[in-house]
DNA sequence: TTTATTAGTAACCAATCGGTCAACAATGTG
DNA sequence: CACATTGTTGACCGATTGGTTACTAATAAA
């Protein structure tokens, strides 16, 4: 009953997505979106509305399929700790294999607008909320199992290991390498096993 | 032989920097800085160059104090964990006891600008070496006292201790407590003591 | 007091920013 | 076919961006 739309909904969310990705929020223009999209302006703002909600949309793209990678990694392991180790080790080494050192969406998008931008705070917070309790349910998995140390709440170590995901994903933007970030998942490992 | 300059380049300086810390590069526009200075942009241009100059100014002022900072805390302390643990816990305080939640300038300007921007890379490359060394030198003298587990190495528990200081800087711009940093400081400690 | 030199001021610049809108195109329904 | 509805297009908007420049002001040396 009206002009139906020209283009794939998702695949042009994708495209915006990897654009913030690449060089930020406030880094994309909507010129540098109008041309990674093959969108006339109008077409975005109709399907998406304006650039921030747009940029919410790609977090959340961004979230979602995190979170499902995070879920099969941890969840498909053949024991806690090597679900840990291979989560974190192929979550490293996707990061670091890109031509742009462009780290992590969510990572990126905490450090340039969650203090200013509530929309993105909740949605990260959401996100990290989720991740700790996937991961405390596996680290009192290890911790039964005799893979983790308790002397230490799993709780915590969920801290620990999230606050090191990060500064991991923060560093490989600088002067962290991939065998460095490797090496170091290693020493985390030794550092909360029995 | 001149007209002299009618402010302190030193306490401009400092303005600069604190207006680039709570907004960052880009959100950082000459006109805020014009306010923040109280200089006009003629000033600003012949004292300091173009923004991208007066930026990387800015980062070379605050990684001094912070490196000056550093020294003192690891230095005079009373024992290497001692200094390790009261290091970090006044960093976070500092980081989480303002109003922005602005976390740390230099962590700040690595996740916005170090990929794309060979100046401040280069800058935040050569703090964390030398912050490696610092560090590394007082691991070493804890695992001589056995305050420090010596089955991994000090620049390996040096990397760890980094990753968790960057993690928490940024975690700090959005859901993370003071009291959880805290308390993640406490586990650290943990982890590597003996 | 003249002169060379540098600092400060404000008007000005082209380019770009995010965003809007009127005209036109394409569809399903009646 | 006409019509209602929605998608697409490109020109257009005011505001702001970083940056320049011509002019004036202030100083020390000659």
């Amino acid at each position: 009953m009206a002009r139906p739309r020209e283009f794939d909904l998702d695949e042009a969310l994708e495209r915006a997505m990897q654009s913030f990705w690449d060089h930020g929020y406030e880094g994309t223009s909507l010129s540098d979106l109008m041309e990674a999209m093959d969108l006339q302006k109008g077409s975005i703002y109709k399907a998406f509305g304006d650039k921030h909600s747009l940029f919410i949309a790609s977090l959340e793209h961004y979230l979602n399929a995190v979170h499902q990678f995070d879920k099969k990694m941890l969840e498909n392991a053949a024991s806690p700790k090597a679900g840990i180790r291979s989560w974190l080790s192929t979550d490293l080494k996707n990061a670091c294999g890109q031509e742009i050192k462009r780290g992590c969406l969510m990572v990126n998008a905490l450090s340039e607008r969650a203090y200013k931008d509530k929309d993105v705070a909740d949605l990260i917070k959401n996100h990290i909320t989720k991740l700790s309790k996937l991961l405390t349910e596996i680290i009192i998995q290890g911790q039964e199992l005799d893979e983790f140390r308790n002397d230490i709440n799993a709780s915590d170590i969920t801290q620990m290991i999230i606050v090191s995901l990060f500064g991991m994903l923060t560093l490989t933007k600088g002067p962290m390498s991939k065998n460095a970030s490797i090496q170091n998942v290693k020493n985390i490992i030794k550092l909360i096993e029995k």
